[in-house]
DNA sequence: TGACGTTATGTTATAATATTACATTCAGAA
DNA sequence: TTCTGAATGTAATATTATAACATAACGTCA
């Protein structure tokens, strides 16, 4: 059983159990949209069901097929909006390196999420960054760039695809 | 006229001779492929002259269109396939964030890269990071994660659209 | 309640990015 | 010269993403 005191960051290329962690993050990002005014529509609510379930990046593409499958609009905008509505409120983030989307493994709110992606098995592990404090933070600062986001994202082997790999 | 000596990463924002700058990196490139035996052809010559000349990212069908003006093919394997070389002997790199590339700055080799995106004039400058001595390298040593090529894009304001823009 | 404005969804079409596959040409080595 | 591998030309198609417009659901307040 997944416990939500456990570091999620090392849990993603763990062996848990994802229904009961999904179904955790699932009922907080309930809460959190109760408490904002946020519409959790089953459509978007689905979306992020389907992410969590994975903790591999999932295509727009992959997740209109599931969707479709449980009758819930089949074209590339229903996809597309509900993980534009995820992402902006934090519960979903877009890997760029993949044009994938996964769930936000949510330790801290507001953060600035770095990604760890196994080019072998697909999974993603979500870490935290803090950009603005290293080597690029000086340099933005030092020509008088703004940073407004910043995508930080890893790819390499996972522990248990290093074991297996050629 | 732009200086050798000055710092590329300084450069990208600042005002500068982009034709010197261009002709200054392409003859480096020039001399690095003679060295290492490869073969920098027309196309591909043609497109590292183009990434240099603009500090911005451009895309694959940006190029494309202006290639065909050369009369050097016009089909998009052509753009993909120069802009493969390029990336994978280091002339050039790909913004993921942006799904466009740009001419590489080669302020030392075999560099991670790390870019600076104004979101307004859409010029690009590359900064040097170190990702393995940061939060994500210890997240990533912590897990047993191997990285192996790391992305590092910061989306923002240049000095110059920090002034200008509302 | 019901009329209205806003938000979300459904649907069609199309744009933008990228690759596969195969034929041809070119450069350099044997 | 002939062979070989690399590079290019070209057609077709796959993948990712958005525009545009119609319809439906929701909340609110007269």
């Amino acid at each position: 059983m997944a416990k939500k005191s456990s570091d999620p960051q090392t849990l993603a290329f763990a062996q848990h159990d994802h229904g009961a962690c999904a179904a955790d993050a699932l009922d907080y990002a309930r809460g959190v949209c109760a408490q904002q005014g946020l519409r959790l529509t089953p459509v978007r609510e689905r979306v992020l069901q389907l992410l969590l379930e994975s903790h591999s990046a999932l295509g727009a593409y992959d997740l209109l097929e599931k969707l479709k499958a449980d009758g819930l609009g089949s074209q590339p905008p229903v996809a597309y909006r509900a993980l534009e509505f995820l992402v902006a409120h934090g519960f979903a983030h877009k890997i760029e390196r993949l044009n994938a989307f996964v769930a936000c493994s949510r330790t801290h709110a507001g953060h600035s999420p770095a990604f760890m992606i196994c080019r072998l098995c697909h999974q993603v592990a979500e870490a935290h960054a803090t950009p603005a404090s290293g080597k690029l933070g000086q340099a933005a600062k030092s020509i008088g760039f703004k940073i407004e986001k910043t995508v930080i994202e890893a790819e390499g082997l996972c522990p248990t695809c290093q074991g297996g790999a050629a």
